[in-house]
DNA sequence: GCGATTTGCCTATATGTATTAGGCAATTAC
DNA sequence: GTAATTGCCTAATACATATAGGCAAATCGC
């Protein structure tokens, strides 16, 4: 019988593609044994279970967003680099819908330290340094950020904001305005 | 045989619990059932289908959250009601973690429509009449209010600002501080 | 190249959940 | 008290997770 040509990492890409087309929630080790043509069983040779997959579903997601962020940062600082940071963020999720639920998944704290998390919270503190603000406001207003950006990506996804006929871009482009003059307002000289 | 007095409004309210105690991921038909001593088929003539359950818990859960943003913002106005709407909002989820997330489960059309989600606009443009914002800015700032609520708390209970020392109720009141700022600085009038 | 070893995918099996069909006993209606 | 109803049951199907052990294909050692 010829082989798949199964790996941990192949299996976590096509469990990644899965998730975007069906939804995070929906990948299943069986679903992704259809997908390669093999028995079940196969799988678990290179996953340990349904949250193995999951995590590393969600290690892959966590590490490709962050790219994506660092990519928009580079070069640019302030209401530039927050404008920048949002889009990166919210493209994202609107192109890899799964993955980017799966960047959400609940991680044990190995995983949690193995993962892109740090980066991420770098790269938000790094925005900031456009701002001028000190600490402790600098972690509110980290907290802030991480809770706008991903609460509006969250309802947005999930029909939220389906019942108005205000578009949705226009939304978010006001909000980041209005986020970049909250944190001006908010310089601790 | 003695029965166990099953009804549909009592399976929903022993299924909000059990999510509130093991997450409401975790609430299924099986371990309902154990809970009441009964075997699984004989809930099936109370409840459709277990999306049919869950379904139950979040308009149980929308209407009990509903109730309780209502109660905070009688008589208040402005800050005063900002501030209380985000006190019962996290409120809410930190004293019912399952529900919260039932709460956020997605509705069908029908059940949306029959949801109290209605009431949940209604009372977040109410607080924005203590701030003389027309339409379009009105409905930014609904979306951005939404986002900032569901965002902070759906971080915070996930465990995503357990790794700063800094206090999440002064980041909470850092926040609502800086909303009401904002809100009153985008003042159309 | 060719035997030996490893590795990859298989079959078989056990357990848990969701769901439907149909049965019998407890309750309620008259 | 008999009859109709209702409530919980057993039984059966389907699908997902997970483990154990087998056989053949790929790879290693020479």
């Amino acid at each position: 019988m010829a082989r798949a040509g199964l790996t941990t990492e192949r299996l976590i890409r096509a469990g990644a593609e899965l998730a975007d087309e069906v939804g995070f929630e929906h990948v299943t080790i069986s679903a992704l044994a259809r997908r390669f043509g093999v028995k079940v069983a196969s799988l678990y040779s290179h996953v340990k279970s349904s949250h193995d997959l999951k995590t590393g579903i969600a290690l892959l997601a966590l590490e490709e967003l962050a790219d994506r962020v660092a990519d928009a940062l580079a070069g640019r600082a302030g209401r530039d680099a927050l404008a920048a940071f949002a889009a990166a963020y919210r493209d994202y999720a609107r192109e890899h819908p799964g993955r980017y639920a799966a960047a959400r998944f609940r991680l044990d704290p190995e995983a949690a330290a193995a993962s892109a998390g740090g980066r991420h919270a770098q790269m938000t503190r790094a925005i900031l340094r456009g701002y001028d603000i000190a600490e402790p406001d600098q972690t509110h207003a980290v907290r802030m950020l991480g809770s706008v950006f991903h609460g509006y990506v969250d309802l947005e996804m999930s029909g939220g904001f389906s019942h108005t006929a205000v578009d949705p871009d226009e939304s978010w482009s006001w909000i980041v305005d209005s986020l970049d003059t909250l944190l001006r307002d908010r310089t601790t000289p």
